[in-house]
DNA sequence: TTTGCAATGTGAAGCAATTCACAGACATGA
DNA sequence: TCATGTCTGTGAATTGCTTCACATTGCAAA
């Protein structure tokens, strides 16, 4: 079985279609390598199909006309992006970067959409993950709204803990590296006052700092300084 | 033909139906009528299924902890909304308010389930919508994210005059009534910045206000000064 | 190793926007 | 008609955050 195949066959999106489906996907795919921090596509690029991400970690972002950048999303492998083209919007509105070294395949417009007419199981599937990214992105809306940087920061970091972190003896370690001005860029915030906020959280003895590693050493109090239910770490890896 | 029957069949999610299939719709769906301000449903409800507006002007809202609230949209007649339920969310997370008297037709969970599972073009509607809400608010993010409170105002007042603007002698009038709350809940500031930027864009020569009422004389002046075209007036109305 | 560059830490100054407090205008129902 | 409540206007005080400027630290490539 080709690796492509193995690939389309483990994401949520295709698992219902037939052994026949899959090859006549496959046979259109392409496959396509990039190397840690290159672009995989640019805002304004045509957008000529939905990409799924195999192996990697993809950031999507998005700029000002100033310059100034907020990161939307991060892709891990077996999720797929750029479905904004399924819209018919012929060019891609924000940007996607290799954050690792990834393998990428993109799946040509008119063959999703072919799949999209064909198969409630994928037409489902895409309205699912467009209501579940829509969520998210209203939470972030609501958040900038109502909360203080520091606030947005904290359940930034509650949020990342839930997918990226890792018990230790200390607490719970984040497994992603992100800069201040990562994190900055996330929360909509400067890199001067994440770092503050950070240091502050670390003197009132929350978390531990390293060289773009971070520690929570005291999640409850983290979760219910921003009122939300201390998350259980479901899937801490080893 | 029924009352009920017209309604659904102007809906653009449903005119592929078959005539049948409208009916057996038709059959399961209820009808309700709001006054004037009345909520429909609100935040912890039970989600039961998709509504309809049939009549009137919705909007619909989420309130923070500290009783801050946030206008997230308006819905005007033919269009869907409360369509998070169909993510199998079992409760709703906003709140939606009849803004003029109202009729709404509530489309039950398992019926509109059923119908996306069979209709190709029923799902695929649904897949545009939440795409089409998702943009929506993912340019608005980027707005609170990038510009001054504003720009954002005058953003807004501009994507008014493109829904509701009328043209006048005196410039477009925007043919909806909104309190200076109104528009600072939903740009994300307060009421009194509101007036003071308005007054401001008054003295500027850019706009007239009224009670409740916005004039923009100057359309082309203020789309430059936030870098978007002047938006050509679609649908007019008398 | 050394060197260079990105990431982090910190303080001072400035500013946009919020908060608070109050006054007048208008509108609508009693 | 009056009266009450919502909507609008305005100023002073405060603040949370940004901006700018620079010092320091540590990783990674040469």
């Amino acid at each position: 079985m080709s690796e492509r195949l193995w690939y389309l066959k483990n994401c949520d999106l295709f698992r219902q279609l037939s052994p026949e489906q899959l090859t006549a996907l496959e046979s259109r795919c392409r496959v396509r390598k990039f190397p840690r921090n290159t672009p995989i596509y640019l805002p304004a690029d045509h957008a000529d199909g939905v990409l799924l991400l195999a192996e990697g970690r993809v950031k999507i972002g998005s700029f000002s006309e100033e310059g100034k950048q907020t990161i939307l999303a991060f892709i891990e492998p077996g999720e797929v992006f750029g479905e904004l083209s399924l819209m018919g919007t012929p060019e891609r509105e924000e940007y996607a970067e290799a954050v690792e070294k990834s393998t990428v395949i993109l799946i040509p417009n008119d063959v999703i959409q072919q799949l999209l007419g064909q198969c409630p199981s994928v037409s489902l599937g895409v309205t699912k993950l467009f209501g579940l990214r829509r969520q998210r992105v209203e939470r972030r809306l609501k958040y900038l709204l109502f909360r203080s940087n520091r606030d947005r920061l904290v359940h930034l970091l509650i949020e990342l803990a839930e997918q990226y972190g890792k018990p230790t003896a200390d607490g719970v370690e984040l497994r992603i590296k992100l800069s201040h001005q990562d994190l900055a860029s996330i929360i909509g915030s400067t890199r001067e006052t994440v770092t503050v906020v950070l240091g502050e959280l670390q003197t009132e003895g929350r978390l531990k700092l390293g060289r773009r590693k971070i520690t929570l050493t005291d999640m409850d109090q983290l979760a219910h300084s921003v009122n939300v239910a201390s998350p259980v770490l479901s899937r801490a890896q080893a």
